[in-house]
RNA sequence: GGCCCCGUGGUCUAGUGGCCUAGGACGUCGCCCUCUCAAGGCGAAGACACGGAUUCGAAUUCCGUCGGGGCUACCA
């Protein structure tokens, strides 16, 4: 893209602290650390705390934890300062105050004392009668003492802005040119009652402040905008440039919510997804290459972004899509590096996995078959414990291999392994192998019998390997067990 | 209601007037490989929301309709 002006690009996230870190707030924060690296700026992180009641620094830390397990780096912010501090709109009210001042003082802005029921009641009223709510401004217009009275008498007052009688215009960055005619939208609250400042007011304090040159929000906040220019014209600064991002959609088309699935950061660590995986997918969900290639890793990221191939058209978020690149990460990684990103699952699950060797050994063997972390102690928890539950009915299954031909099967290949006396992969097929064609079975019909036996499962990871790694005995001790069962 | 944004297979998308008998990926289905399940290989089905207009020619431009979404707060 090409910039209008030489100033060192800086561009911002500005998450509120609800205590989880939204996807959406995510990608958002993707997008906007890419373009900082791609052209060499800034990537600043404020906390837009401006609603008091709900922010706590637990909150916050809640949402940093999130971005920083995916790899979400910023150049400044809360945690780590800056040359812009402080990073936390709560910290930033007597700036605030002192705009405020300026635009009281100027004229342009005034104390409203209309309560929120005659603001209801106007709004409602103007809806019944098909006119766009727009606030009346009777207050614009209130005397010295008219105001005194009132501030006397104990009103509650908030500070409204005198909208611009014109139409607004920006260039948006993916969708061009944006007018809005402000004559409709009226004189809006920049402070509460409570003194605290209204989000379109502080963020244009601080985007201004902060010096922050792009924007890229969702699109959500397009329709703000113009509040927000209304803002910067009030006081004479200059806008940074907006690009205003697609939603993410459940798969009902609606905006994303909790409702329909994961949502926050923590909820995908949790089912077993790797950071890699959710960032690739997330960059994807709303941006291309304009190549054919899917995969990324975040320096690729920023090699190929580009503003230009943002899209326009909501993304509903595709959760099938995610698993399959969570399964390209997982093939990719080495099995040390698989093992130690397993180790917490299985640990969770309640399995001793203090045994590196063993755990590299065992992960080796389903690299291939694991499409999420959590999938883990299923697939392997029968080679971490000594407890298989295996009954008559975990050979349930093939109405052609009745329960006497499984007994017979599986005491046959009881001696046969018991013969094997080098434990390896290659013994231990012969024997199997041997035995299945002296008893005219197909081998993957006796394997099955061992597999269940061993495993108690149908579904496991490739059986000689899984013999090997339990040992003779142990092998031996669960064909006996399964035996036992299915002699009563 | 008003204002605004968006509209290519089930999903993410490529496509910017002829290269499109609309390409890729996920998913789905089939086949191969195979000790189960995967992974891998090969193949298939499947889309330009609709209607007008402009043009020799439209997925691509314009208008309208429809559909989805957003904003219209002393939430962000």
């Amino acid at each position: 893209m090409s910039m209008t002006t030489t100033d060192t690009v800086r561009v911002r996230i500005a998450p509120s602290p609800t205590g989880n870190c939204h996807v959406g707030t995510a990608r958002t924060a993707l997008y906007n650390m890419l373009f900082a690296r791609k052209y060499g700026g800034k990537f600043v992180l404020r906390i837009d705390d401006t609603d008091l009641q709900r922010s706590t620094k637990e909150s916050e830390e809640g949402v940093l934890e999130g971005l920083r397990w995916l790899g979400i780096k910023w150049d400044e912010g809360p945690d780590v300062g800056g040359p812009y501090a402080p990073y936390r709109q709560m910290e930033r009210h007597h700036t605030y105050r002192e705009v405020v001042s300026q635009l009281l003082a100027s004229g342009q802005a005034y104390y409203c004392y209309c309560t929120p029921e005659e603001l209801d009641a106007e709004r409602k009223a103007a809806m019944e009668e098909g006119r766009p709510p727009r606030y009346s401004g009777k207050c614009a217009h209130l005397t010295a003492e008219q105001r005194a009275e009132l501030d006397a008498a104990g009103a509650k007052r908030v500070v409204r802005l005198r909208a611009p009688q014109e139409t607004l215009t920006f260039v948006d960055l993916l969708r061009g040119e944006q007018h809005k005619d402000m004559a409709e939208r009226g004189d809006f609250v920049i402070v509460k009652s409570d003194g605290s400042p209204v989000y379109n007011f502080a963020t244009v304090v601080d985007e201004h402040l902060m010096e922050i040159t792009h924007v890229f929000r969702a699109v959500e906040h397009l329709t703000n905008t113009f509040d927000q220019l209304s803002v910067y014209k009030a006081m004479g600064w200059k806008p940074p440039q907006f690009g205003h991002l697609t939603l993410m959609l459940n798969p009902d088309r609606t905006k994303i919510s909790k409702r329909a699935g994961a949502v926050y950061i923590g909820e995908f660590r949790e089912m077993g997804y790797l950071p890699e995986a959710l960032i690739n997918f997330l960059a994807l969900l709303g941006w291309n290459p304009g190549t054919d290639q899917e995969i990324f890793d975040m320096d690729g990221l920023v090699q190929a972004f580009s503003v230009e191939t943002l899209s326009k058209s909501d993304a509903i978020f595709d959760i099938k899509k995610l698993d399959w690149f969570n399964g390209v990460y997982i093939r990719s990684l080495s099995v040390p590096e698989l093992a130690l990103r397993v180790k917490p699952f299985m640990e969770r699950a309640g399995f001793d996995v203090s045994d590196e060797a063993r755990l590299e050994a065992a992960v080796a063997l389903v690299t291939d078959r694991l499409n999420k972390l959590t999938e883990a102690p299923d697939m392997l928890g029968f080679l971490f414990t000594k407890d298989v539950a295996i009954s008559a009915e975990s050979f349930a299954g093939k109405a052609k291999i009745g329960p006497e031909q499984i007994l017979d099967a599986l005491k046959q290949a009881d001696g046969v392994l018991r013969q094997v006396d080098t434990w390896e992969h290659g013994p231990i097929e012969a024997s199997l192998r041997a035995l299945a064609e002296a008893m005219g079975w197909k081998i993957g019909d006796l394997l099955m019998q061992v597999r269940i036996a061993i495993t108690g499962r149908r579904v496991t990871p490739p059986l000689f390997e899984s013999l090997v790694l339990l040992g003779k005995d142990e092998s031996l001790r669960r064909i006996g067990l399964a035996i036992a069962a299915l002699e009563h």
